[in-house]
DNA sequence: CTCATATTTTGAACGTGTTCAAAAATGAAT
DNA sequence: ATTCATTTTTGAACACGTTCAAAATATGAG
């Protein structure tokens, strides 16, 4: 298995990983063989898979690393900006400006956690950790202890985190389709979507939309396909 | 290439297709290999490709069978039901009770369709077609001349069976990832949704809400990443 | 140091989708 | 019937991700 019992193999899957993203980098994901990778990190095909079980998992890691290197940018998005508009648009920017380099390798990714049994699919179970990390982090976007100084009813509050890590997951689908350069549309779209999104906040608990707004939060409870 | 001259190579190709949709029900998509098709329709591995550019062309034919297949029993649903509800809910469910004995195969084809720039994808140029099809077809299900009696605001007419549409993508998505017993959820999810929309599309127009829907039309509008 | 056990590495082999030069079959014109 | 070009078919070969028995190396106990 891909546990290693010694700090030296610990070293060899560091230099694999780090072979490999960087083939990845410069050749695509199918352009980078498994044969190519091994041979970069000084081993053999064979070794590679001692330590990674597929080719997939390999990608996989660096989607974990694309989450932690966004962390920072975001965490500097919620300790300057104080409307929901901004901080929810400021998040989700920050992850698409830290993935942007590496769209392409972003697209092979998607193709294989668009497989709903995956285990790299971010609905699955072996990513809840990684998902609930993910929404947590939106407890501080609309958190006023947080620096969040726009109104956030109360009876959306304890589902909005999960709605609002929803809307993110669609802008990055959004942006794994845009083909504009720069993604420029897909900062458009945030900036459109993330005050649409407000919008739609600041009028659910109105007489004629309150029922509908229960409905939509009960929908999404009873429906979503993880957890 | 794939177009063939004589009358005997369409029939050639038609006995490829044949074994090729009997053999994915059989072993699934991975497990009908290519070597395995072509044998059983009589041919060398080769051949295949003389008729097809690749496996997941093949898969494709899969697709728009099913398009055609639905078709009879969408337009019965047309026939009988006069609220939007019903007709959009029965075109809905009238597709996916036609595909439900292929769900694993359609999982394969989805795991295609989801790569942005396959020419399989729904949203490519290559299937623009199919898709201006599909979306002509909802003309129907609201038009008051095919038998819908629910009212539509004449400012969201036009933008309507696009919408649709799209509301039927998100559900097929549903329906791929629904693990129920008999995908009953998504049938549940279906009869809930299309409530919904119905609900909101008898308050698009109310003065409080007119701008938004505006806004909501013109962003599908920009940014939809088709055509 | 010795030896047995556990960990790590090897590289040939498997089955896959796909390619392609060559062969075979077909069609048309003389 | 013969020729010649076109269409169709063949099957070996390629590169790929992956597997696995065997070999090599490291670890730890006596």
């Amino acid at each position: 298995m891909s546990e290693q019992k010694t700090q030296k193999a610990a070293q060899t899957k560091q230099r694999l990983l780090d072979a490999a993203l960087a083939l990845f980098q410069e050749a695509g994901y199918e352009g980078a063989t498994m044969r190519a990778i091994a041979k970069a990190a000084g081993m053999s095909p064979g070794a590679a898979y001692y330590y990674f079980p597929s080719k997939e998992h390999l990608i996989f890691e660096y989607y974990k690393q694309s989450y932690e290197d966004h962390l920072p940018l975001a965490e500097a998005v919620l300790a300057t900006e104080t409307t929901l508009q901004a901080r929810l648009a400021g998040v989700v920017k920050a992850h698409i400006d830290v993935a942007q380099p590496f769209h392409a390798l972003s697209l092979a990714l998607y193709q294989v956690a668009s497989q709903p049994h995956h285990p790299l699919s971010p609905f699955s179970p072996a990513s809840k950790p990684l998902r609930d990390t993910n929404i947590a982090f939106f407890d501080q976007v609309i958190d006023p202890a947080a620096g969040n100084e726009t109104k956030i009813p109360k009876n959306l509050a304890a589902s909005l985190p999960e709605l609002l890590w929803l809307y993110k997951m669609g802008v990055i689908q959004y942006w794994l389709y845009d083909d504009s350069p720069e993604r420029a549309k897909t900062y458009a779209f945030i900036d459109q979507t993330s005050d649409l999104v407000v919008r739609l906040l600041s009028m659910a608990n109105l007489p004629l939309t309150k029922t509908l707004t229960d409905k939509v939060v009960g929908l999404v409870h009873t429906f979503k396909p993880y957890d």
